[in-house]
This record gives structure tokens, sequence and C-alpha cells, in this order.
DNA sequence: CAGTGGTCTAGACCACTCA
DNA sequence: GAGTGGTCTAGACCACTGG
């Protein structure tokens, strides 16, 4: 399991490990490039690449002719990086359990089709999802996901986490994804199983999700409670 | 004014205007990387620097061992770019006005005088602007400035573009804002300013701007007319 | 002016795709 | 198996920060 990924990647994990146990402390400088080319025993470009990946997590941020710090503010739930709710959950030592509303196997609506271009006469599972964290309703999620490409999909499958099957089990890479932000007013059904009022406006996110091939694979709705679960992320400025 | 930027900005320039003007069409692959060095003239981690940045614009994508190719669907409002509302517009041809409702210098909300970091006592410039795209209003922008930043802030500036006074008065040098996404119903106020119902959800974000020297130089509250700007982004997977 | 990160080069080998 | 992008190295010079 320990194969050997990519040397700036094993970089990158250990400097995490140094920020998450506080040996480089929030606000602070790390060590110099050139300290931890000879602490890593590795090139200056590779340290760079990792630092570079820590960056992207908003771990790190830099200042020319003066050093690379350790951010001070932590970012909840980072949009950037398409991570799954369970792994979401997880890291903030949150026990996540899902409840499957639907699983049925069906002809796609137009939008369906268009978003994962789908030939004429291609069934979908549309799956409707209640889930929770620590046993609070926080979303309800609705995906459409190819026949073709999960003909071995189950109820007990979607019962547990999506994206975990979707890459141990199927063995598929998942790329990105687009995502579309929108307020809404959750409708009466979708009010109650986020247990809100019907007037409390709710984030839903429509994302359709690539493998690593350019091929689509997944169509999801999902509509947040977002008083609970924030969305944050850290924009660049391009000069 | 065409002075000196660094070598792979000046080739992903090229690039983006390769693909801009369809001469790399839209799901087709580009050169190789061997090829751009060839045609460039510069070093293969040059052009890997600027397909990196091409990327990140979301204007391409790579497949290992296949090639690189030029994103089909575009994104109307990358949010992991921090671009201003003028920019944005002015890229789709429309033009920006601003109307400038309150220009007041007043002692900071807590919840501000937390967000910019300021020292008692610190006065802040507060600007409610009305934001219109070709005479429509799609923006309502509640922004603090700190006073000590913006001596000479003038409410002609505020009838301009912001960002540009930023940069090219002040000299400024932004590097990021963290930005948060909340759904919200628009006050009485605010829907009549967007022309909106008072029951049409609407997509609130707060925002803290960060200068390169790791200062904050501003918070602001943006309020969207979600049906006429959407917000797309399109976010990787970390493996 | 010493030290930091930013950019750039030439060359090498590896992992993957695809005919 | 030829060709693609992915990773890695050693070494160099530049631009900026800060005492």
């Amino acid at each position: 399991m320990k194969a050997k990924s990519p040397l700036y990647q094993q970089v990158a994990h250990k400097m995490r490990m140094f920020i998450e146990s506080g040996t480089w402390a929030p606000g602070e400088a790390i060590p110099t490039e050139a300290q931890l080319v000879e602490e890593f025993s590795v090139s200056r470009v590779t340290v760079r690449q990792a630092v570079k990946l820590l960056q992207e997590e908003g771990l790190l941020w830099k200042r020319q002719g003066s050093g690379t710090y350790v951010q001070s503010e932590k970012i909840e739930h980072n949009m950037y990086e398409l991570k799954s709710f369970t792994e979401d959950m997880k890291r903030e030592g949150k026990e996540v359990t899902n409840k499957v509303l639907t699983f049925t196997l069906q002809p796609p609506s137009e939008k369906v089709r268009e978003a994962l271009e789908l030939e004429d006469g291609e069934l979908v599972f549309y799956v409707r999802r209640q889930r929770f964290a620590d046993g609070e309703p926080l979303i309800v999620e609705d995906t459409y996901l190819p026949l073709k490409l999960f003909p071995d999909l189950t109820y007990e499958v979607m019962s547990q986490s999506k994206y975990a099957y979707i890459e141990d089990v199927k063995q598929f890479k998942i790329a990105d994804s687009v995502q579309e932000f929108i307020p809404v007013l959750p409708t009466k059904e979708i009010a109650e199983m986020l247990g809100v009022s019907e007037r409390t406006p709710v984030l839903k996110v429509e994302l359709y999700s690539f493998l690593m091939d350019g091929s689509r694979f997944e169509f999801t709705e999902t509509y947040f409670k977002s008083e609970e679960y924030r969305f944050i992320i850290r924009a660049g400025r391009r000069h």
C-alpha cells in the first residue's frame, strides 16, 4: 500500500505533518527552500513543487525575498478541492451516515442527458440521498450515474461513500468537476429533510464530474443547509 | 509598457491568443511540449509553467501519455480567479457603471474590525455601491476600507473601478482573498436595488483581501442577482 | 548587502496512451 | 514500441526583502 508516490508528494506529506502537528506554527516562517533541500535530500524544484501543492491547499503562503509562512486562518470547506462529503466530515472528526431515499434506473431528463453527454436510449441511475454528520441532516443530494459506467451499482454502495466506490472499487480516476453555485428556496420536501424552514435559503450546487480520460461520470444536484456548512475559497489574483 | 514579464507568462500569453483566436480549437490537442519548446525557443520547464497557468485558468487540460487539449466548455465567472466586476464585464463586452449610494468615514463594527485586523480607534470608509452592466443592476456591494491605507479615497474613485485605483493609483499589489458564499433572502432595500422580489434568494459573498505583504486592505459584502450572474468553478481532485 | 523566493536552462528517466 | 506528459536533478542568475 505504501507504494511509491512521486517524491514531491512525499515531501508535501511530510511538510503537512509538520504543520498539522504544530512543529511549524501558524503565522510562522517555515525553513528556507535551501534548508528544505537539505532536510529532505531532494532538488530545489521538487521542494518548490511540494510547496506549491500545500499552497494550493491553503496551508502555506509565500512572500518573495522574505520567506514561506504557515497560513493562520483555516478554511472550512475549500470548494476548490473536490472532496467528498465523507472525506470532508472525517477530517472534522464527524461520522457520516447516508439515507438512500430513492434508487431507480430511468431514462434521463434532457438536462441530465446533456450534462452527461449520453447517447440516445442510455439509462441512468437516479439516487436521492439524505446525508448526516453526527446524526444531523446537512445535505440532500440527487445524483445521476450512467448505467453504462456503473452496471453493478447497488443500493448498498450508495449507503456508503460514492467516491470511495468509484475510486477504490471501480478503480476510476476522478479528474475534476465543474460546479455552479445557486441560492434557492427549498421545496417543502427538501426543507423538511434538511430541518429548515421553507423560507430559509439553501445553497444548491450543480456539478458534473470528469474522469482522467475526459469522460463524464456523474451529474449531481446538492442542497446544503448553509447555516451549518460554510463554503469558503481562497482566490488568487493574477497579474 | 511592454516591459519584461517572466518568460513563462509571455509564452502563456501567446498560447492564450492561439486559443482565443481559434487557431487551437476547443476539444483539439495543442502541439506537444517538445514542439512548444521549439516554437517558443524556451526550455520545457518554462513551457510547462505556461501550460500550468492556462490550466488553472480553465483553458487547457492534460491527459498523460496522450496530449494537452483545449477545454471545450467555458466558465462564466471563475470564482477561483479574483477578478473585479469591471474586468469580468469588460471581458464580456459589457459596460460597467457604478452608483455610489453611501460614502462615509466611520468607526468599524466589531465584525469589520476583526476582518481587517484594525487597531482600536482606527476608522474605515464605508461605501455602498449599486453596480450595473449595460445599465442593468447586478450587484449591491458594501465595502469597508481602512482610512490608514486610503487617506486619499474619494467619492470619484469609488464611482470608477476600485481595483484599478488600488493597483494603478496606489500601486498596491493584491495577493488574494478569502471568500465565503452564503445564500440569503434580500432585505427590501437590496431587493429593490437589484430589481428582484424579496422572495428571490440572492447570493451574498463576504470577502476580505490581502496584499502581497500579508496585510488586509478590504472587507466587502456583495449581493449578486444570481439569475443573471452565475458562479462556476472547476475544482480538481487530489490523489 | 546578505538572504530569500522567482525564473530559467539542459538533460535524464519514468509512466502512461494508443495504434 | 513510439510518442506523450510526469517527475527529477544540478546549477545559474534575477528580483525582492530587510536589517
